[in-house]
DNA sequence: GTAAAGACGCTAGG
DNA sequence: CCTAGCGTCTT
């Protein structure tokens, strides 16, 4: 796919050039109009804001991390002068007067007739803009003369407003309320503003809004609906910053398909831009973005209405456009975060169906029971006291108790910070036979878990009978994507087991018989598929230790890979380790090789190690060092990424994701082994992400070709999808899925030749908590 | 004196 | 190693 890129080979001197000669063609600026939010359409939405309230929902989640409201339009009297001689002088000068007009004037474009506003021209930072004009108004053949517009344009630059008068590109002059009554109480979504560049007149704007609110049956959405559509499909290049939430207000307001319908949207999105630069630090707002990310130049220069905004909007893509490419990072720009975001935005309309009632009633179910073992607890401490407060707990363990003082062999975890005596599930674990409290306190802790953040936490979130999750893009350095407002990532896999003794308090498992009742309860339950359809999970085997066998091209990992039989990865790799036969492997053995690997990829010490094997450091020591040994290529191959991250300050993967990871160098041991752990991790977990992204956009991509199969995409977990397929179509979808996601290695071949296969296993089934495994 | 925000500890997923 | 979210405690 070829994008042209008239913006970027347009560095700042030849910005000031451009708007010098537009000053000689255009002298004065007589014709200026206000486009300050009030002359944007300002429909009521109230009645629409339910449906319409997730729209913003990821404005006001993060409200902490808000930063620099409305810096763009701050005062230009506060801005050092010499910068501003510097940049663009002229620009500036004209610039004010703008603002004076816009100050003075707001009601002026709303006074207008909307052959006066066709009218009217605008010049802004050297352009010739067409002021803003609502579709809906529009005669049939303006909209057949705006559609030859769009089919001639060399570049569309895109955003929201809001009902407050904010946008995309501009923050509230106050923050907008928080969500604290109900939790969908936010600003709605009021229009789309399109700025269309002419390639007949380079210089020239045609700025058109498509309202979002209101729309409802209205004849006049039909045809709106199709310019917009003409638009998001058109091969001009669009720019628009947080594109996915403008995904998500267009499917919403205009009632589009969210699966198959917007797959081909192709929108060039900042954002994502800045955070493929420096994923530690993801722009939040446009304006938070140009003050920390982009070179400086732009800020506080620009005039306070949408018109400059959007120009900025073109501009700055335009530069990190030239940065992607010199960091080799414009193809998985382009090839793969780009076309997910239309994947994710779908998936947020889609959401996925829940059984509140369900919810509820485990919840009631955990609130005797944590109140059971609530009073258990006070009984072996003494007195009551609040479990959950690891300060009170950590007084009844060791002050009162003086537990730690009994085992004295054992070395006991401090917390991170404090540096106190840590309360945390491996501690306790070590403390369980000196005394009943340690496990009463983790069963607690486990119940009060699932009820607060599985149960009580998701039933909040149930709206009409479904969840709606935020999907984000840019949150994880690593490349993953990450899911919030609830987080449905997490979902405990493990189904809870509740033991009842003949007194009805609850028993823990080991000294419950099999005779007395258990009720057992999935986190997943809840989640249910419609009516003749079902869910159908496809996931990765194994994927990071794949990544870690092709990258390390450790010989003995790849033939384990390679040699691809049924059996177990785990049980045949601790068969190479320690040279057993395949039968006599147990539990134990594999679980530790498991913990193992994972420790390797994740690159934790000996200590950590130890912690999680329940064993001593020394053993840890000896068991990571004759796996190393077996596994030669491992090592070499963390000792390459450390040294790649010490000559470059980064580290790649196989996509050319990239991490700065400054602290390689540190002289602090600590703080250097940490960088060092992050370096390894990054580049296995890092390529992992990259490999699920590309499975994820080319099986909805085949999936929207084939119209005949109902499949919609309903929740990514890193390295599983899972989907809802319509109960007809299940063998189909079948053959489809394993045949595309194992295909994924082929795809990416012209960057890395994978050097493993990537088996993908299925499951299905009517509910998430019940999926059963298909051959 | 009360409420909101941040630090901290913990645990669910991968 | 990477996350999100809940509860407690401090400011």
């Amino acid at each position: 796919m070829v994008h042209t890129n008239t913006a970027s080979e347009c560095p700042k001197e030849m910005i000031a050039l451009k708007m010098a000669q537009t000053e000689k063609l255009l002298p004065g600026n007589q014709n200026s109009v206000s486009m300050d939010s009030s002359s944007v359409d300002m429909k009521q939405l109230s009645t629409h804001a339910g449906s319409k309230g997730r729209t913003q929902h990821r404005q006001t989640s993060k409200p902490s991390k808000r930063e620099n409201i409305c810096s763009i339009g701050s005062s230009s009297s506060d801005a050092p002068t010499a910068v501003k001689k510097r940049v663009v002088p002229t620009f500036h000068r004209k610039a004010s007067g703008l603002k004076e007009k816009t100050k003075n004037k707001p009601e002026k474009l709303s006074q207008m007739s909307i052959e006066q506003v066709m009218g009217t021209t605008h010049r802004v930072s050297g352009a010739l803009v067409q002021a803003a004009k609502t579709v809906t108004s529009m005669s049939p053949s303006e909209l057949a003369k705006l559609q030859e517009i769009i089919s001639e344009s060399s570049e569309m630059l895109m955003m929201l407003t809001y009902t407050d008068g904010s946008t995309q590109l501009r923050e509230p002059n106050e923050p907008r309320k928080r969500a604290s009554a109900s939790l969908h109480e936010e600003g709605v979504a009021n229009s789309v503003l399109v700025a269309i560049q002419r390639k007949a007149a380079k210089k020239e704007y045609m700025f058109v809004s498509f309202p979002l609110a209101g729309l409802g049956k209205e004849n006049a959405s039909e045809a709106t609906r199709n310019v917009l559509l003409e638009i998001l499909q058109s091969s001009t290049r669009k720019v628009c910053f947080d594109a996915q939430e403008l995904m998500h207000a267009i499917i919403i307001n205009y009632s589009l398909d969210p699966q198959s319908g917007c797959n081909k949207w192709v929108i060039m999105d900042p954002k994502i831009a800045c955070w493929l630069l420096d994923p530690d630090n993801p722009p939040v707002t446009f304006s938070g973005m140009l003050k920390t990310f982009v070179t400086g130049k732009y800020n506080d220069q620009a005039p306070n209405n949408h018109l400059t905004h959007l120009e900025l909007l073109g501009l700055v893509m335009g530069d990190l456009t030239n940065k992607l490419q010199r960091k080799n990072l414009w193809e998985l720009f382009i090839n793969l975060e780009v076309p997910l975001i239309p994947i994710l935005a779908g998936m947020e309309v889609q959401g996925i169906q829940v059984n509140q009632k369900m919810l509820i009633s485990y919840s009631n179910i955990l609130k005797d029971e944590i109140k059971d073992v609530e009073k258990q607890c006070y009984k072996e401490a003494g007195h009551p006291f609040q479990i959950t407060s690891h300060i009170q707990l950590r007084q009844v363990l060791f002050v009162e108790l003086k537990l730690d003082e009994q085992c004295p062999g054992q070395k006991l975890a401090r917390t991170n910070v404090q540096n106190l005596k840590s309360t945390s599930e491996t501690v306790l674990h070590k403390l369980i036979d000196l005394h009943p409290l340690p496990e009463l306190v983790l069963t607690h802790r486990q119940l009060v878990k699932l009820k607060s953040t599985y149960l009580d936490g998701l039933s909040d979130y149930v709206s009409g009978g479904y969840i709606h999750t935020s999907w984000d893009q840019t949150s994880a350095a690593s490349g993953r994507l990450q899911s919030s407002n609830p987080n449905i990532q997490n979902i405990p896999k493990q189904p809870l087991q509740l033991h009842k003794d003949a007194n009805g308090s609850v028993v823990n498992e080991t000294t419950a018989s099999s005779t007395t009742p258990a009720t057992t309860l999935w986190m997943r339950e809840p989640f249910y598929s419609h009516d003749g359809w079902s869910f159908f999970a496809a996931d990765f085997q194994s994927i990071e230790l794949r990544i870690l066998a092709h990258l390390s091209q450790d010989a003995v990992l790849l033939k384990v890979f390679n040699d691809a039989g049924s059996t177990d990865i785990f049980v045949q790799l601790t068969c190479e380790w320690l040279g057993l036969n395949l039968d006599d492997v147990k539990t134990a053995d594999r679980e530790r090789t498991k913990r193992i690997v994972y420790s390797v990829i994740y690159g934790v010490g000996a200590e950590r190690l130890a912690e999680t094997l329940n064993d001593t450091k020394e053993n840890a020591k000896a068991f990571t060092k004759s796996f190393l040994v077996k596994f030669k290529g491992v090592n070499t191959f963390a000792q390459r990424c450390i040294s790649e991250c010490q000559r470059h300050g980064h580290v790649k993967t196989i996509f050319h994701r990239h991490r700065l990871i400054s602290n390689i160098s540190s002289q602090n041991f600590h703080v250097r082994s940490h960088a060092e752990r992050q370096a390894v991790n990054f580049v296995i977990q890092g390529s992992a992400a990259d490999i699920c992204k590309l499975a994820m956009i080319h099986i909805m991509k085949v999936l929207s070709e084939k119209n005949t199969v109902r499949a919609r995409l309903l929740v990514q977990i890193h390295d599983e999808l899972l989907f809802e397929v319509h109960d007809e179509d299940i063998n189909e979808v079948k053959g489809i899925l394993k045949t595309v996601m194992e295909s994924t290695p082929t795809l990416g071949e012209s960057i890395c030749q994978l050097k493993v296969p990537l088996p993908v296993s299925l499951s299905y089934g009517k509910t998430w908590g019940h999926l059963k495994q298909m051959v």
